[in-house]
DNA sequence: GATAAGTATTAGATAGTCTTATAATCTGGC
DNA sequence: GCCAGATTATAAGACTATCTAATACTTATC
């Protein structure tokens, strides 16, 4: 049963006529006829009279052109509602991203985003490194903000920058005031690493095995700020992304020392889901994002 | 756009697999998955995210799914409503007559269609001949009950009986206690006739012009009833269907006299389009009229 | 990384619908 | 009662859309 067939109905019952009813739908007279005999073979009613001119609408043809009517608008309605529902979810960017990357950098970046897209939407969400890529996989966010971001064939990667990696601890540690922090240093140093899980750790370790170093690892966390938590109640020291302790560093909170391993940086990334297009609105926040890591300058100026 | 899409649709959604969908619609999965992608090309929207296995219904599917939902459940409603209309009209007789037979014959038979067809509904409306042959002829009723029914090429006749004509006159007119009249009889008397444009009115002219009787009509009326009325205050005599008169003759309000004219009678006939075929119910109440008029003495002593 | 399950694609067959041309039908006027 | 004009029905063929079957591809799970 044609939709189009019935509205074909509607049209001829409402023009009291069979060749109007045909052109308002953009047919010939011939095709108004057969439609209207298989609408009333296939319902096993008659629905117009044709045995008098202009045709008389049976009571069964007029309880079902109301029906009808209904049914048409409501059709009309389901596709306004979906188009309003697409013009929502296409207007929406979801966001998720790790903590220290999103509290951060991410959020300012949305400020600016929603300034220059007013209409625009953004999610922005705080995870877990595995749970961004999680979230991204099932498609319940659009993009992902990470570091480290994994290789994989359903996932396409934009990187964004390289974090320079700084020795970090407390003011009154014995390396507090130096100007550089040599590997050696760190030998036999109480160490607040990252969990053995994730790829920072790891990046880490194989760092300091490259230098022959070997630290006393006594605490583990699976994110940033419990690590600068620790080193701050003098638990031990560590290295981190050099971007996540400015403010600490400004405040003296926490000592924050350039570290002479250059091969050791951490690459923050953009994932998203390489078959799903994109909206134009999640490809602009992808570009904006880009813009601002190509600029670090400025936009640490900015800040 | 077709209704059996959105049916699928549906199906495929609540069973969340393409291939049940297809099954329940006795269709292939091929079948399915072209036709959820003509859907969502027709729509412009993606419907379903096939990325994962089994699939995601995005937002727009799941709003569209629900307005389909309601849109086939409406159709279903629509289907069934004019399922009960098209019921109520085919056991529905709509009759239409004139005054002179409905009110006496045709309400008795009526009764008697009624109790051999509980379920069956008789519309019975009394109208002037003319209305009656309007009625039938527009569709507005099933059947027509009427005097002189009249040739046409979208009716069928179906004839009753023949109806005896009698003299009818006051009590007291000079002619009330003959036991036959003849023709000549009236010759000048006071005459209450039928309107001109009736056809019992020409056929009344024609038998007294063919026995040489002129008459003085001095009113002209359009029913029986009026013309018995007339009759009672002494306004003049006429002629008359014996049945019309029987029950005035058995309380000796009127003077009813069998007349010598044997070829004056009365064709008493039902009418119904040609062109539309008879519902079993219209079928049935045409035969029992028939019946009905086939055995005169029965029905008669039965009333 | 292999296997199993599910979905997409392709090509050809089939069924429906459309158009044009023509026939049938209805209405209203003479 | 019949004819002209208008309207609807029918017939035949072209065209479109949908289906099936076979097969390729993708996803998930072990």
């Amino acid at each position: 049963m044609h939709l189009e067939t019935l509205r074909l109905y509607c049209d001829v019952v409402r023009h009291r006529s069979f060749s109007r009813g045909a052109a308002q739908n953009v047919v010939s007279q011939s095709a108004a006829s057969q439609a209207m005999q298989q609408l009333e073979a296939e319902l096993g009613v008659a629905l117009l009279d044709r045995t008098k001119r202009p045709f008389v609408v049976t009571p069964e043809g007029q309880a079902f052109y109301e029906a009808c009517r209904g049914l048409l608008e409501s059709w009309e309605k389901a596709k306004a509602e979906i188009a309003a529902v697409k013009a929502r979810v296409d207007g929406t960017v979801r966001v998720a991203a790790i903590y220290s990357v999103g509290l951060h950098d991410v959020s300012r970046n949305v400020q600016r985003f929603m300034s220059l897209y007013p209409e625009a939407r953004v999610q922005l969400e705080c995870l877990h490194p595995h749970k961004v890529v999680e979230a991204v996989v099932q498609g319940e966010a659009d993009v992902g903000i990470m570091s480290y971001p994994p290789a994989d064939r359903t996932l396409a990667i934009v990187p964004l920058r390289s974090e320079q990696m700084a020795f970090v601890c407390h003011p009154n540690h014995r390396l507090a005031r130096r100007r550089v922090v040599m590997p050696a240093d760190l030998n036999g140093e109480t160490f607040v690493a990252f969990d053995a899980g994730l790829t920072i750790r790891k990046a880490i370790d194989r760092a300091l095995r490259q230098h022959n170093v070997k630290v006393n690892t006594v605490m583990e966390f699976d994110n940033i700020e419990t690590i600068k938590q620790a080193i701050i109640i003098a638990a031990g020291v560590s290295i981190l992304p050099r971007r996540t302790v400015q403010s600490e560093a400004s405040t003296r909170t926490l000592a924050v020392v350039p570290l002479s391993i250059t091969d050791l940086a951490r690459p923050v990334g953009l994932i998203h889901r390489r078959q799903k297009p994109l909206t134009p609105t999640v490809s602009r926040f992808i570009q904006l994002l880009k813009d601002a890591n190509e600029e670090p300058i400025r936009v640490a100026a900015r800040s």
